[in-house]
DNA sequence: CGAACCTCCTGCGGGC
DNA sequence: TGCCCGCAGGAGGTTC
């Protein structure tokens, strides 16, 4: 379920809560998910949590030397939450960190397709998950010509370009949608054959629409709730994505839809060309 | 190499 | 009411 904006959401809302605190105790109670829990994460306790950052869809909860780092992954399903060490376990609560101020933040993931790993290295950006990762959609790496270099001679549809994380990170179903509307391009275009001033069009508005989700605190379809658990706000402005059938809010036109790729896809065919 | 398809897993909503 | 099916915000793997 997660995209960036989500991530991101979820990185504000644990970072003040966990930088500076001790981990206590860990508590793994499922060890099965996208890749096993490593029994070394019973080492961090003792260790010191230093920074919370973000890359792509992964958090980075960094420790101080020479702890390493845990790497969160939330999959489609999977968010972190506070809680207190007296809280009732909730189902699919696989992992609990008790931290000094006498917090708790638990990894909670119905579908286990997200990971926590727990990385060695200094440079966790150096781990094979993280480093064929391409630019940050809000950093300046992400450009038109970069995104023009991407496209080039590829005849797959530009959805499914603009959510290759070795493109640009951090894109998934919801706002690739969303982006492809604000750009006025319909996603089953042939990412090829899109001009460069179209494509500059569309990296701002992945841009923008990431950035407006955040300030919205993400969005909630089903389920994602901040760390603090309160719902994201931005659901309410999507033009698109999950409208299927409603007229446009821009022209009225029935929203229509289709699987790309296997993901659900919906598009304006009048504003989008 | 790229593109199409499959897989992991659980929960929920719609339709019958 | 209850059951079954399809679908869900991700991403890695396989096959051609």
């Amino acid at each position: 379920m997660p995209e960036l904006p989500e991530v991101e959401t979820t990185r504000r809302g644990i970072e003040p809560h966990l930088a500076g605190r001790t981990v206590r105790a860990v508590i793994v109670r499922e060890r099965r998910l996208r890749l096993p829990v490593p029994a070394t994460l019973a080492r961090l306790a003792g260790a010191t949590i230093t920074t919370v950052g973000r890359r792509g869809k992964h958090l980075i909860i960094s420790l101080a030397a020479p702890k390493g780092h845990l790497l969160v992954h939330l999959g489609m399903s999977g968010s972190l939450r506070l809680a207190t060490p007296a809280d009732p376990f909730r189902p699919h609560d696989h992992l609990a960190l008790t931290l000094s101020s006498g917090r708790q933040l638990r990894f909670h993931d119905p579908r286990r397709f997200g990971l926590v790993l727990h990385l060695t290295d200094p440079d966790p950006l150096a781990h094979p998950l993280l480093r064929g990762l391409g630019p940050e959609p809000l950093g300046a790496g992400f450009t038109a010509a970069a995104l023009a270099a991407a496209c080039r001679g590829r005849r797959a549809a530009i959805k499914q370009v603009i959510m290759d994380p070795r493109v640009v990170v951090g894109v998934g179903n919801i706002y690739a949608s969303e982006a492809l509307f604000r750009a006025g391009i319909r996603p089953g275009t042939p990412a090829g054959r899109l001009s460069l001033r179209r494509l500059a069009r569309l990296v701002d508005a992945i841009r923008g629409v990431l950035s407006d989700a955040i300030a919205q605190g993400g969005t909630t379809l089903r389920d994602f709730l901040g760390a603090g658990g309160e719902p994201g706000r931005f659901r309410q402005q999507l033009f698109v994505y999950g409208r299927a059938g409603a007229p446009c809010r821009t022209c009225g036109t029935p929203i229509r839809h289709r699987v790309l790729g296997q993901r659900s896809t919906c598009w304006c065919p009048r504003c989008q060309r």
